[in-house]
DNA sequence: TGAAATAGGACTACACCAGTCGTATTTAAG
DNA sequence: CTTAAATACGACTGGTGTAGTCCTATTTCA
Protein backbone atom coordinates (compact mmCIF):
# COMPACT_ATOMS: atom_id res chain seq x y z
CA UNK A 1 0.00 0.00 0.00
CA UNK A 2 1.11 3.25 -1.14
CA UNK A 3 4.43 1.47 -2.36
CA UNK A 4 7.12 2.76 -4.67
CA UNK A 5 7.61 -0.19 -7.12
CA UNK A 6 11.17 -2.07 -7.39
CA UNK A 7 11.66 -0.77 -10.66
CA UNK A 8 10.90 3.11 -10.20
CA UNK A 9 13.74 2.60 -6.95
CA UNK A 10 16.12 0.98 -9.54
CA UNK A 11 15.47 3.56 -12.52
CA UNK A 12 16.22 6.55 -9.29
CA UNK A 13 19.44 4.73 -8.52
CA UNK A 14 20.11 3.91 -12.42
CA UNK A 15 19.86 8.12 -13.12
CA UNK A 16 21.60 9.38 -9.66
CA UNK A 17 24.35 6.66 -10.41
CA UNK A 18 25.04 8.58 -14.09
CA UNK A 19 25.11 11.56 -12.70
CA UNK A 20 27.40 10.78 -9.79
CA UNK A 21 30.03 9.72 -12.68
CA UNK A 22 29.50 13.38 -14.27
CA UNK A 23 27.41 11.72 -17.28
CA UNK A 24 30.18 9.42 -17.90
CA UNK A 25 28.26 6.54 -19.81
CA UNK A 26 27.15 3.85 -17.68
CA UNK A 27 25.97 0.17 -19.10
CA UNK A 28 23.70 -2.23 -17.25
CA UNK A 29 25.89 -4.52 -16.45
CA UNK A 30 28.41 -2.16 -14.15
CA UNK A 31 25.46 -0.49 -12.37
CA UNK A 32 23.45 -3.85 -12.26
CA UNK A 33 26.33 -5.17 -10.19
CA UNK A 34 27.18 -2.28 -8.33
CA UNK A 35 23.73 -1.85 -6.75
CA UNK A 36 23.13 -5.72 -6.90
CA UNK A 37 19.84 -5.42 -8.99
CA UNK A 38 18.50 -7.85 -11.62
CA UNK A 39 20.38 -6.64 -14.64
CA UNK A 40 17.42 -7.64 -17.21
CA UNK A 41 15.01 -5.50 -15.03
CA UNK A 42 17.71 -3.05 -15.08
CA UNK A 43 17.66 -3.22 -18.60
CA UNK A 44 13.77 -2.70 -19.02
CA UNK A 45 13.98 0.16 -16.70
CA UNK A 46 16.63 1.89 -18.78
CA UNK A 47 14.66 1.34 -22.22
CA UNK A 48 11.98 2.91 -20.44
CA UNK A 49 13.74 5.62 -19.19
CA UNK A 50 15.13 6.45 -23.00
CA UNK A 51 11.75 6.26 -24.54
CA UNK A 52 10.40 8.23 -22.10
CA UNK A 53 13.78 10.71 -22.96
CA UNK A 54 15.54 10.84 -19.48
CA UNK A 55 18.47 9.46 -20.59
CA UNK A 56 19.91 8.66 -24.36
CA UNK A 57 21.16 5.23 -25.22
CA UNK A 58 24.20 4.14 -27.10
CA UNK A 59 24.17 0.41 -28.67
CA UNK A 60 26.84 -1.88 -29.64
CA UNK A 61 29.77 -2.48 -27.69
CA UNK A 62 31.01 0.37 -25.86
CA UNK A 63 27.46 1.73 -25.49
CA UNK A 64 25.66 2.59 -22.63
CA UNK A 65 23.58 5.50 -21.12
CA UNK A 66 24.17 8.95 -20.25
CA UNK A 67 21.37 11.55 -19.27
CA UNK A 68 19.59 13.36 -21.65
CA UNK A 69 19.08 16.37 -19.52
CA UNK A 70 21.22 18.31 -16.15
CA UNK A 71 20.31 16.57 -13.36
CA UNK A 72 18.53 18.98 -11.97
CA UNK A 73 15.96 19.22 -14.83
CA UNK A 74 15.16 15.25 -14.05
CA UNK A 75 12.10 15.67 -11.08
CA UNK A 76 11.35 12.16 -9.24
CA UNK A 77 8.51 12.74 -10.70
CA UNK A 78 9.79 12.81 -14.44
CA UNK A 79 11.08 9.07 -13.02
CA UNK A 80 7.82 7.83 -11.86
CA UNK A 81 5.70 8.69 -14.46
CA UNK A 82 8.38 7.87 -17.34
CA UNK A 83 9.00 4.01 -15.50
CA UNK A 84 5.29 3.69 -14.74
CA UNK A 85 3.47 4.89 -17.69
CA UNK A 86 0.98 6.97 -15.51
CA UNK A 87 0.96 9.76 -13.24
CA UNK A 88 0.77 9.41 -9.74
CA UNK A 89 -2.68 8.93 -8.24
CA UNK A 90 -3.47 7.74 -4.63
CA UNK A 91 -7.31 7.18 -6.34
CA UNK A 92 -8.97 6.23 -8.75
CA UNK A 93 -10.25 9.58 -8.80
CA UNK A 94 -7.23 11.38 -9.83
CA UNK A 95 -6.64 9.22 -12.86
CA UNK A 96 -7.78 10.42 -16.69
CA UNK A 97 -11.15 8.04 -15.99
CA UNK A 98 -12.59 8.56 -12.60
CA UNK A 99 -16.07 8.13 -13.13
CA UNK A 100 -14.73 4.48 -13.26
CA UNK A 101 -14.78 4.03 -9.42
CA UNK A 102 -17.52 2.24 -8.18
CA UNK A 103 -18.68 4.59 -5.83
CA UNK A 104 -17.53 7.63 -7.66
CA UNK A 105 -21.26 9.52 -7.29
CA UNK A 106 -21.77 8.99 -3.33
CA UNK A 107 -18.06 9.33 -2.77
CA UNK A 108 -17.54 12.05 0.12
CA UNK A 109 -13.73 12.00 0.32
CA UNK A 110 -12.38 13.07 -2.84
CA UNK A 111 -11.71 16.63 -1.91
CA UNK A 112 -9.53 15.58 1.61
CA UNK A 113 -8.18 13.07 -0.65
CA UNK A 114 -7.34 15.80 -3.70
CA UNK A 115 -5.43 17.61 -1.00
CA UNK A 116 -2.95 15.05 -0.32
CA UNK A 117 -2.47 14.07 -3.77
CA UNK A 118 -1.52 17.58 -4.42
CA UNK A 119 0.75 17.76 -1.55
CA UNK A 120 2.23 14.15 -2.90
CA UNK A 121 3.05 15.76 -6.46
CA UNK A 122 4.62 18.68 -5.15
CA UNK A 123 6.96 16.85 -3.30
CA UNK A 124 7.62 14.54 -5.90
CA UNK A 125 7.90 17.22 -8.83
CA UNK A 126 10.28 19.45 -6.76
CA UNK A 127 12.65 16.85 -5.83
CA UNK A 128 15.29 16.70 -8.30
CA UNK A 129 17.99 14.03 -8.93
CA UNK A 130 20.37 17.08 -8.20
CA UNK A 131 19.07 17.11 -5.08
CA UNK A 132 20.02 13.64 -4.62
CA UNK A 133 23.51 12.41 -5.91
CA UNK B 1 1.24 2.27 -7.52
CA UNK B 2 1.35 4.61 -4.72
CA UNK B 3 -2.61 3.67 -4.45
CA UNK B 4 -4.58 3.33 -1.31
CA UNK B 5 -7.08 0.56 -0.88
CA UNK B 6 -10.40 1.13 -1.26
CA UNK B 7 -10.66 -0.54 2.80
CA UNK B 8 -8.99 2.51 3.55
CA UNK B 9 -11.38 4.88 1.35
CA UNK B 10 -14.50 2.80 2.52
CA UNK B 11 -13.37 3.29 6.23
CA UNK B 12 -12.47 7.10 5.80
CA UNK B 13 -16.03 7.38 4.32
CA UNK B 14 -17.32 5.38 7.37
CA UNK B 15 -15.86 7.17 9.49
CA UNK B 16 -16.75 11.09 8.43
CA UNK B 17 -20.33 9.75 7.89
CA UNK B 18 -20.78 8.80 11.50
CA UNK B 19 -19.11 11.96 12.34
CA UNK B 20 -21.60 13.62 9.74
CA UNK B 21 -24.38 12.43 11.74
CA UNK B 22 -23.42 13.73 15.23
CA UNK B 23 -22.30 10.31 15.69
CA UNK B 24 -25.32 8.56 16.06
CA UNK B 25 -25.46 4.79 15.86
CA UNK B 26 -25.05 3.81 11.92
CA UNK B 27 -25.14 0.08 10.82
CA UNK B 28 -23.35 -1.14 7.83
CA UNK B 29 -26.40 -1.88 5.79
CA UNK B 30 -26.80 1.89 5.97
CA UNK B 31 -23.69 3.08 5.05
CA UNK B 32 -23.37 0.10 2.41
CA UNK B 33 -26.46 1.55 0.96
CA UNK B 34 -25.86 5.04 0.84
CA UNK B 35 -22.42 5.19 -0.59
CA UNK B 36 -22.78 1.85 -2.85
CA UNK B 37 -20.01 -0.17 -0.71
CA UNK B 38 -20.54 -4.07 -0.56
CA UNK B 39 -21.84 -4.69 2.70
CA UNK B 40 -19.67 -7.50 2.86
CA UNK B 41 -16.14 -5.84 2.58
CA UNK B 42 -17.53 -2.53 4.66
CA UNK B 43 -17.90 -5.32 7.71
CA UNK B 44 -14.60 -6.08 7.63
CA UNK B 45 -13.33 -2.85 7.42
CA UNK B 46 -16.08 -1.60 10.46
CA UNK B 47 -14.70 -4.86 12.00
CA UNK B 48 -11.17 -4.00 12.33
CA UNK B 49 -11.65 0.09 12.81
CA UNK B 50 -13.57 -1.53 15.72
CA UNK B 51 -10.11 -3.54 16.96
CA UNK B 52 -7.97 -0.53 16.56
CA UNK B 53 -10.46 1.49 18.96
CA UNK B 54 -11.52 4.52 16.41
CA UNK B 55 -14.94 2.89 16.70
CA UNK B 56 -17.20 1.20 19.27
CA UNK B 57 -19.56 -1.88 18.40
CA UNK B 58 -23.10 -2.88 19.71
CA UNK B 59 -24.25 -6.10 18.73
CA UNK B 60 -27.47 -7.39 18.53
CA UNK B 61 -30.46 -5.79 16.52
CA UNK B 62 -30.57 -2.15 16.85
CA UNK B 63 -26.86 -2.28 17.07
CA UNK B 64 -24.69 -0.79 14.52
CA UNK B 65 -21.17 1.52 15.07
CA UNK B 66 -20.45 5.12 17.24
CA UNK B 67 -17.14 6.76 16.96
CA UNK B 68 -14.65 5.91 19.77
CA UNK B 69 -13.69 9.34 20.24
CA UNK B 70 -14.01 12.59 19.09
CA UNK B 71 -13.55 13.44 15.08
CA UNK B 72 -10.61 15.75 15.54
CA UNK B 73 -8.56 13.00 17.52
CA UNK B 74 -9.24 10.85 14.53
CA UNK B 75 -6.19 11.46 11.87
CA UNK B 76 -6.76 9.64 8.23
CA UNK B 77 -2.82 7.91 9.05
CA UNK B 78 -5.36 6.37 12.51
CA UNK B 79 -7.37 4.64 9.54
CA UNK B 80 -4.83 4.01 7.27
CA UNK B 81 -2.60 1.83 9.53
CA UNK B 82 -5.52 0.40 11.56
CA UNK B 83 -6.63 -0.92 8.39
CA UNK B 84 -3.74 -2.05 6.72
CA UNK B 85 -2.04 -3.31 10.01
CA UNK B 86 1.13 -1.22 9.63
CA UNK B 87 2.53 1.44 9.35
CA UNK B 88 2.88 3.76 5.70
CA UNK B 89 5.56 3.38 4.10
CA UNK B 90 6.60 4.14 0.32
CA UNK B 91 9.56 1.54 0.29
CA UNK B 92 10.83 -1.34 2.21
CA UNK B 93 13.68 1.14 3.85
CA UNK B 94 10.84 2.50 6.04
CA UNK B 95 9.33 -0.81 7.43
CA UNK B 96 10.42 -2.27 10.68
CA UNK B 97 12.59 -4.38 8.66
CA UNK B 98 14.28 -2.48 6.11
CA UNK B 99 17.57 -4.65 5.87
CA UNK B 100 15.05 -7.33 4.46
CA UNK B 101 15.19 -5.09 0.82
CA UNK B 102 17.68 -7.35 -2.05
CA UNK B 103 19.37 -3.83 -2.55
CA UNK B 104 19.75 -2.78 1.27
CA UNK B 105 23.42 -1.98 1.49
CA UNK B 106 23.89 -0.52 -1.72
CA UNK B 107 20.98 1.36 -2.14
CA UNK B 108 21.21 5.39 -2.59
CA UNK B 109 18.29 6.19 -2.78
CA UNK B 110 17.46 5.86 1.06
CA UNK B 111 18.28 9.43 2.27
CA UNK B 112 15.86 11.10 -0.46
CA UNK B 113 13.12 8.64 0.06
CA UNK B 114 13.20 9.30 3.64
CA UNK B 115 11.78 12.83 2.77
CA UNK B 116 9.43 11.89 0.77
CA UNK B 117 8.24 9.46 3.37
CA UNK B 118 8.33 11.88 6.16
CA UNK B 119 6.26 14.47 4.12
CA UNK B 120 4.10 11.67 3.69
CA UNK B 121 3.32 10.83 7.46
CA UNK B 122 3.36 14.46 7.90
CA UNK B 123 0.42 15.00 5.94
CA UNK B 124 -1.53 11.86 7.02
CA UNK B 125 -1.02 12.46 10.74
CA UNK B 126 -2.81 16.24 10.49
CA UNK B 127 -5.66 15.79 8.59
CA UNK B 128 -8.12 15.06 11.19
CA UNK B 129 -11.58 13.38 10.12
CA UNK B 130 -13.03 16.61 11.50
CA UNK B 131 -11.70 18.46 8.53
CA UNK B 132 -13.06 16.06 6.37
CA UNK B 133 -16.58 16.42 7.36
C1' DT C 1 33.82 -11.78 -37.70
C1' DG C 2 33.26 -11.83 -32.78
C1' DA C 3 32.27 -9.68 -28.54
C1' DA C 4 29.81 -6.32 -26.02
C1' DA C 5 26.11 -3.83 -25.59
C1' DT C 6 21.04 -2.28 -26.07
C1' DA C 7 15.96 -3.71 -27.65
C1' DG C 8 12.22 -6.12 -26.61
C1' DG C 9 8.70 -9.98 -26.43
C1' DA C 10 7.02 -14.17 -23.83
C1' DC C 11 6.53 -16.40 -19.84
C1' DT C 12 6.31 -17.77 -14.76
C1' DA C 13 5.75 -17.42 -9.81
C1' DC C 14 4.02 -15.00 -6.35
C1' DA C 15 1.58 -11.73 -3.66
C1' DC C 16 -2.07 -8.74 -2.91
C1' DC C 17 -6.66 -6.98 -3.43
C1' DA C 18 -11.57 -6.90 -3.76
C1' DG C 19 -15.31 -9.28 -3.30
C1' DT C 20 -18.39 -13.41 -2.04
C1' DC C 21 -20.19 -16.96 0.86
C1' DG C 22 -21.32 -19.42 4.90
C1' DT C 23 -21.88 -19.66 9.69
C1' DA C 24 -21.81 -18.22 14.50
C1' DT C 25 -22.96 -15.00 18.00
C1' DT C 26 -25.33 -11.24 20.25
C1' DT C 27 -29.33 -8.61 21.52
C1' DA C 28 -33.80 -5.97 21.18
C1' DA C 29 -38.58 -6.60 20.68
C1' DG C 30 -42.91 -8.96 20.29
C1' DC D 1 -39.00 -17.96 23.96
C1' DT D 2 -38.76 -17.06 19.41
C1' DT D 3 -37.61 -14.18 15.61
C1' DA D 4 -35.27 -10.68 13.28
C1' DA D 5 -31.55 -7.53 12.96
C1' DA D 6 -27.20 -6.77 13.62
C1' DT D 7 -22.00 -7.67 14.35
C1' DA D 8 -17.93 -11.31 14.13
C1' DC D 9 -15.11 -13.92 11.47
C1' DG D 10 -12.93 -17.59 8.73
C1' DA D 11 -12.54 -19.71 4.01
C1' DC D 12 -12.46 -19.20 -0.61
C1' DT D 13 -12.22 -17.20 -5.47
C1' DG D 14 -11.00 -14.33 -9.44
C1' DG D 15 -8.47 -10.75 -11.05
C1' DT D 16 -4.57 -7.85 -11.31
C1' DG D 17 -0.06 -6.33 -10.79
C1' DT D 18 4.88 -7.05 -9.65
C1' DA D 19 9.35 -8.94 -9.92
C1' DG D 20 12.04 -11.68 -12.13
C1' DT D 21 13.77 -15.06 -15.84
C1' DC D 22 14.64 -16.56 -20.46
C1' DC D 23 15.34 -16.15 -25.21
C1' DT D 24 16.32 -13.88 -29.42
C1' DA D 25 17.29 -9.89 -32.37
C1' DT D 26 19.87 -5.90 -33.43
C1' DT D 27 23.61 -2.62 -33.28
C1' DT D 28 28.37 -1.27 -33.24
C1' DC D 29 33.23 -1.25 -32.04
C1' DA D 30 37.69 -3.43 -32.61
Amino acid sequence: MLKLSKKVEYGLIAIRHIASVNNHISTVKEISEKYSIPSDVLAKVMQKLTKGKLITSYQGAMGGYTLARRADEISVMNVISVIEGSQVSITQCFTDEPESCSIYLNCTIKNPLGKIQHNLEHVFNSMKVSEIV
